[in-house]
DNA sequence: CTGAAAGCGCTAACAG
DNA sequence: CTGTTAGCGCTTTCAG
């Protein structure tokens, strides 16, 4: 193992002459500098990472918290650990994995190791036990989801509420007066998650800024539950003509469920998913969508740790606009008429 | 931060003693040790992992090198993260992500660094240019997927020509005497893709000693190309009753093109897959399949490398058997010829 | 602008 | 069984 011992001898200088030409935290002469350079690299030196001195410097290496629960989207969050990694890099950095059922012992575990210099911390819920312990860490972290109050910390996350109204403003643009909408199972708003509650929050006030009757239901991860609740909204609203759907795994099933209730879609209902881009296209027919950006939470949540660690000060909020992708479950009204004229 | 000494210091013992207990590398006195870690208790004390003396000593982490190609398959890739990381803290290690088109580099980089203790490879290919590299490496690894020769490495992976072999057998079970392959791209076979050789050997090998015919196809990733395989292998074998596919992207298409050749899954043609169970179960109908055991590589994986590093030496290559699930589109003979006859 | 030297927290001989 | 001591590779004073 070449040391920066042997650089230093190999170029003639100090071995603390090398580390400065190294960290570039002093001058060096030009002629020094390059000399060292020379050596590094005909004898192939690589810091010894592991070992910098031990009490300052950093690590270059952020902690990545993950969420192992059932029910995750595993693609999405793959997305979102590739775009991470590869941001990571761009920073000179790697991403250590830890999982969160290790929880707030966890992160202590990591942070007083001295293992990694920051966390992402992903899927943080409106009262993560996990932030008061952030806050008091000691190191920079930035979350992804954020709880209900940001204070003092770093966020990036998909603004849910303006995705529930970018739903509603799309459909009531179509012509739509009468709006549903089929939220995540009851346990996750008991579970207080932000993204459900958010989500609804501007899906009502959307529907009130626009006029539009707008009902709200939350449902099951099964299909008999999301049959259910079908035949339910149709049965007390027969004049929805559009639905809005904030849960993965109803997803599959709506199209059916609602022909089942006497609904075609789109020919009598508008379906619009705030999901994965990937899966609204493989429904059929294919479903208008909010996506939820995973490659940009991932680039944007390694940037602003790395903005943290060079000391600065980042907002507590950053919030990504929706992107609405207009597919088959949303026609233009038009279409609708002809279609509903040539089926009735 | 309290160190070793501070706790030392605490219990009235000298600083090494500490570090013995911690480690566990000298018999220490019941009495000692019991002072050592009610100080460590009282102190919360952590170690500091990131500077272990340098020179010997581990560092408790892995590198995992991760493919970053298009067309992966995110959501089992994100099943054997999963199952390497938590495995990983089992043996109270923790994963570092490496990106593979950091490539020999990255993994130098990584290895000099001292940063990682040794590496997991993911997705290796028959001759891979990160596999000399591995060699020279003083560093252990474990490879998921096997090159042509594994001699000196550590590999795990899916015993794909048993898959292949499976598939015959269960479909030659059910009396089918004509049965047909849709591979993989021409592009992969010409990249020499272990997996995607071995089934296909797996399954020429089963097809001769079961004395069934056997016609295998590679098949591009679009709609169009499926649709002509699919066509071609009828003309040519009209007698043909089932089909193998080992194309993860043929899957979604495979039985409709199969109808618009003339032909019902799987009233007519019997179909096994090789892919995420996940995959087969979504598909209409439900696919037999072989599955791709994710977690059950990552576990084996990790706890192989945790072996090495124990300075065990396990087998160069650990094969896992396949398991097939049966599903809707492999019924019994006397269900298909009952439907055959009904349907004409 | 550069060198010498003193640690950093921990481990591993070396001595009892 | 335990304490003393000498490093590990690198950073960072402190002196030029």
């Amino acid at each position: 193992m070449v040391t920066i011992a042997d650089v230093a001898r190999h170029a003639g200088v100090a071995p603390s002459t090398v580390s400065y030409v190294l960290t570039g935290k002093r001058s060096i002469s030009a002629d020094t500098k390059s000399r060292v350079r020379e050596s590094i690299r005909t004898l192939g030196y690589q810091p010894h990472v592991t070992d910098r001195g031990t009490s300052s410097s950093r690590t270059g290496v952020i902690g990545l918290v993950l969420p192992l629960r059932a029910g995750m989207h595993l693609p999405g969050m793959m997305r979102f650990v590739t775009a991470a990694v590869t941001t990571a890099r761009r920073h000179d950095m790697d991403l250590l994995l830890m999982t969160a059922d290790d929880g707030a012992s966890g992160l202590r575990r990591a942070a007083n190791s001295a293992q990694v210099d920051g966390f992402l911390v992903m899927d943080v819920e409106m009262d993560d036990d996990r932030v008061p312990l952030l806050r008091q860490l000691s190191k920079p972290s930035v979350l992804i989801g954020h709880p209900a109050t940001a204070r003092g910390l770093t966020c990036v996350d998909l603004d849910f509420e303006a995705a529930g109204a970018k739903c509603v403003d799309h459909l009531a643009d179509l012509g739509h007066r009468s709006i549903g909408f089929l939220g995540a199972p009851s346990a996750v708003y008991r579970r207080s998650t932000g993204s459900a509650h958010r989500t609804m929050n501007g899906f009502s006030a959307a529907a009130m800024r626009r006029g539009v009757a707008a009902t709200a239901l939350s449902v099951e991860d099964d299909h008999d539950s999301v049959l259910r609740a079908t035949k339910a909204l149709v049965r007390a609203h027969p004049s929805m003509t559009a639905l809005v759907v904030h849960n993965e795994a109803a997803l599959g099933w709506i199209t059916a469920c609602l022909r089942a209730s006497g609904r075609q879609v789109p020919g009598d209902v508008a379906v619009v998913a705030i999901c994965p881009d990937e899966l609204a296209e493989q429904m059929s027919p294919p479903l208008t969508s909010v996506r939820l950006p995973a490659e940009e939470l991932g680039r944007h949540a390694v940037d602003l740790l790395a903005a943290k660690l060079d000391g600065k000060q980042p907002p507590p909020l950053m919030l990504l606009p929706p992107r609405l992708s207009r597919r088959a479950s949303t026609p233009d009204p038009a279409l609708v008429h002809r279609r509903a004229a040539q089926s009735g």
